[in-house]
DNA sequence: TGGAACCTGTGATGAAATTCACAATCGCTT
DNA sequence: AAGCGATTGTGAATTTCATCACAGGTTCCA
């Protein structure tokens, strides 16, 4: 449905998932000056289940002090090794419209050591413009950018129909894992991950909760 | 993790999440002029299992012919139907930056029978702003504006800090149900449903999976 | 030093989601 | 009209995820 498992054995991916919402609550804990934290803490703060919290941490090893809790920055630093963001993780963007031009402007990616090396579209107008930080490229550098920049995260922001040629494109240039804004799925190779994001099937979700109240 | 539950009884979340993803393949089907289709096709096409589409449907009714499959014009309705999509679907999007605006110029939004009717920020400079069909309206007026075009759904993309106070807002307005791309968890009522769409966190899953090989 | 108040890490339990597997049904062909 | 291959819908089995509950640590304070 959403990722193309394989790798590390035993973490559950909405493990995975919650940890970076841990990362983001720990920064925030950073900003206000908070030393320590309880798993109790956690879930008055966040609403996730103080147990869940324990077990998640649980899969990488140990982090707190029975009686005490956690240190905020041992333990953001801790999962942030885990989540390979500890250091600079240059990204890819393909499609420079009016998503991809959202994403390159996106503050949030820096603070969490993402780096958006590289913004990629085919459309002739838009090659050569200057956005934000970069300059867009033509896509069909893409492979030959990549041996430079060496990003093993794509972002495809690009139409629906153009979406499966451009991913074959990022994986051929040696990317390793997508996240594909397209509305289709994607057909990769085992080795590469994939995650899908669509704003449709939110709203869609979304949408079938309406019913409930009408006619109650 | 995502969505206060709540709402109806038995159909699984991630049910519904895939509802949307089979709303879209069927449009692609009737475009690619198929007339019928067979839960092993599915899996052929998206990867999603055979059974997993049978019983996603089968909470809603019964949709297929043994020994057939599905028309898939008739699915295509009836899944419309339960997403509450059949009809147009009106929807505020409250923070005009970046991200708002790429929602506001996103063309896939219409042809799923979203309507984006309109659209708030509080900063001075971009209110009155015109942009796509839309002007920005002040974030003041939510509410009075939604008394008007009566939107249930409301997207949030304000940054962190300004999320609760927004979503709050819109409740009063009379929304039930928020999209919400702050990173933030948002506290709301019980009957409120909320579903979180972090880029962060995708990529973080994402990064995490890089792992194994990159000693290569 | 001892005991009360807190906490963590985790095995055991429970709930939820996915997948299996098969009876029932359909349409085609002979 | 009867048999066959294809396909659905669904109870049951399986797998995955979330929560419970508690044995051990840790701190603080008397």
């Amino acid at each position: 449905m959403n990722s193309n498992s394989s790798s590390s054995p035993k973490v559950p991916i909405p493990t995975l998932e919650r940890l970076a919402t841990y990362l983001r609550f720990l920064i925030d804990l950073e900003a206000a000056q908070v030393e320590t934290i309880s798993s109790t803490d956690v879930e008055k703060q966040t609403g996730i289940n103080a147990a869940q919290f324990r077990k998640d941490l649980s899969y990488f090893g140990e982090f707190g002090k029975p009686g005490v809790g956690y240190n905020v920055l041992e333990l953001q630093a801790r999962i942030a090794r885990i989540l390979k963001i500890d250091q600079l993780q240059p990204i890819m963007v393909i499609g420079a419209g009016n998503l991809g031009s959202a994403l390159i402007g996106y503050p949030g990616l820096t603070e969490h050591k993402f780096h958006i090396a590289a913004a990629f579209d085919r459309d002739p107008a838009k090659i050569g413009r200057p956005q934000g930080d970069l300059v867009i490229l033509n896509e069909a550098d893409v492979r030959e950018v990549n041996a430079e920049i060496g990003a093993r995260i794509a972002i495809i922001c690009v139409p629906a129909a153009a979406a499966q040629e451009v991913a074959d494109t990022a994986i051929l240039a040696g990317v390793r894992v997508i996240l594909n804004f397209a509305p289709i799925i994607l057909k990769v190779p085992e080795r590469i991950v994939v995650r899908n994001v669509s704003f449709l099937q939110e709203l869609a979700v979304l949408s079938y909760h309406l019913s409930g109240e009408s006619q109650k």
